[in-house]
Formats: C-alpha cells, structure tokens, sequence
DNA sequence: GTCTATAAAGCGATAGAC
DNA sequence: GTCTATCGCTTTATAGAC
C-alpha cells in the first residue's frame, strides 16, 4: 500500500477538510492529518501555511467544475443534454445536498475579501457557461444570462435549504427545476 | 449618554458580529468589544461562553423574523401584500445582499449540528409562514408548499450569489420573482 | 454587575536534524 | 521531502477584587 499522496489526491483531502470545517473552522492539525503528513511536510508543499492552502484548494475546485460542469456545458450537443449532464455531475459532488459548495461558504463568511477574486471568478464561469448553452439553444444573450443567473441561484439557495432542513429534497427539486427549465420554450 | 446597553441592544451588536465574522470566526473579545463589556461581564450574562450567546442571537433573530416576516405574512389582506412586505423587510435586513443569514452560515459551516434545532425551525417557520399565504390566496396546500420552499431557496441562493459577486443585483432580482410568483395565477 | 488578572489549551508558524 | 521539537501568540474560560 501506498503512503504518499500525489498533489491531486493531497487537494481532494484537503478540499473535503475546509468543506467540513470551513476555512476557519478548519486547522492545520487537521489539514495535516488529512493528508497524513506531518506539519513541517505540510509547511514544505505550502510555505505561506493555511492562506496558500485555501488558494490552492479554490484553485483545485475551479478545475473540478471546468471537467464536471463548464465543459460539458460546453460540448453538449443540445443545452438540455449539458445540464443533464451538470445536474448529474452535482448530484454526486454535493451528495444531494448533504456537503457544501466550498466558494459559496467562503463567500458569505469573513474571508470572502481575501479569497474575493478566485470567489468571483468561479460564479461568473458558471453562470456565463450556463448562458453560452442557453444562447446556443437559440435563446437572447441578456434573457439567457438572467436563466443562467437564477439556476445558480437556485442551486446555492437549495444546498443552504437542504443543509439546514437536513433533508435531500430541497436539493433534488433544484435539480429537477434546472432541467425543466432549459427544456420548456 | 448612556453607556450600558438593554438586552435587545446587546443582542443587536453581538449578531452582528457573527453575521460578519460567523460562529468559528468571531471571539469572545470580538463580541465583548461590541456590547462595550468586559470578559468577565460577557460571562456574567452568558456564563456558558460563546455557545450560549450563539443560542441567544438564534432565538434573538427568530424574533426578528417572527416581528419582520412572519407575522406580516399572516396578517397581510392578500399574499401579495404579505410577500410584498417580506421583501421591504428583507432588502433592509439582508441589505441587498451584502448582508448574510446567520442560521444559513451557521447551517452551511461545522457547527450545523450544535444549533440544528434552531436552524431547522428557523426556516421551517419561514416556509410555513409562506406556504399558509398562498394557501389563504387559493392555492392547493401540497402546491403552496413547494412554491414556498422554491421562493425562500430562491432568496438564499440570491445572498449567495450576491454576496460572490460583490453585486446587489442577484438579490434585487431575487426580490422582484417572489413578489411575481404570487402575483401570477 | 463590572472590572483586572491569570490560568490552561490550542493555534499558526519556524528551526533544524535526518 | 519528512520528521520532531519548540516558539510566540491568541483563544476560551475562571477567580476574585470592587
């Protein structure tokens, strides 16, 4: 069995930490033992300590949802087909609901500024891949931004409802919503 | 001037402070700097520390909200006033999106389960609330449910969002749906 | 009911051996 | 590149004077 960790596997441990505990819930004892390494190994791989960690972890998330949710976006052939695929793909990653949208915490908690641009960039990735599928389904540039703005919207709002309630459902009727909502006219 | 705050006052600051900082983020001399008390004072109030403050400003804010949201919802003529005046209280409240929801950060950070009653009533409430406004405007119960889920989902997402954006727009518009969804059939 | 002083623990971060 | 040991600071919480 292997002991080390390569960089990918090291950011999904580290990634599923800060989700858990929050950027400041989280400390670097536990982000240590996620990754199984002792705190001088953590400070080696991350000189600047927790900061560089959370930088790199927003990083690592923005390339999970470019494979899982932009670029399929992108590449499928009808926008009903995309968000088919990006309602599955966020099914799994957010567990129906029960873990967190890690740029969604940070940005309603106290170090939103510090992170602001990684948390910005990422929201406006998603909702502008969203609008491009839109458009490319035949629908007006600004009619299709406001879709593309409410389904994140009501993505986020629903993960905050089902967290809080401790039920799936909320969730899962987003989901059904996204895919409803691209397919009527 | 005077120089010692009622409880209602107290309450006031110390949910600002976790509004802005959170549960995890904020510390006890945060919170004793803005009720202008000393450690020892805080502690004679809350002699369980930080965890029953955070009760506290739980309970404090679902008065709020009873006062601010509920309670017109219930007594407005129609559900279109009712939602009407939800969305005045809330543009102040939440302050176009710059503003978070406590029970939502504290639902989406690591201490949900610590405060999980609290939280889940919070918005069940609201929701209910919502739901028994709709059903009083005509519409079938199961359907008044969803719609009510749908809008305060809708509204925590447009925080999200907003807050992510450093924009008051997504709020604004989130604002606009709700009082356009109970407005239509 | 407010204050000062202090205890005890945990925190982020660094130094230096191997 | 990993480890152990330790520094200095902040944290929550308590004790006791006024």
């Amino acid at each position: 069995m292997r002991t080390t960790l390569c960089r990918e596997e090291m950011m999904d441990c580290l990634l599923e930490v800060f989700r858990r505990d929050g950027v400041e819930g989280a400390s670097v004892v536990d982000l240590m033992r996620a990754v199984g390494l002792q705190k001088g190994s953590l400070y080696h791989h991350f000189p600047r300590g927790k900061t560089e960690i959370a930088e790199a972890v927003l990083e690592h998330v923005e390339r999970l949802f470019e494979a899982m949710v932009f670029s399929p976006l992108r590449e499928a052939a009808t926008a009903v087909d995309g968000v088919a695929a990006m309602c599955h793909a966020l099914e799994v990653y957010f567990a129906q609901g029960r873990k967190v949208c890690l740029p969604a915490l940070i940005g309603l908690g106290p170090t939103r500024d510090q992170f602001g641009t990684a948390i910005e960039g990422f929201f406006q990735r998603w909702i502008k891949a969203l609008a491009d599928a839109f458009i490319k389904a035949g629908m007006p540039a600004d009619a299709a931004m406001l879709m593309a703005e409410q389904t994140v919207v009501d993505i986020q709002g629903a993960i905050v409802v089902a967290r809080a309630l401790g039920q799936s459902e909320p969730f899962l009727r987003a989901m059904k919503r996204a895919n409803q909502r691209v397919a009527l006219p």
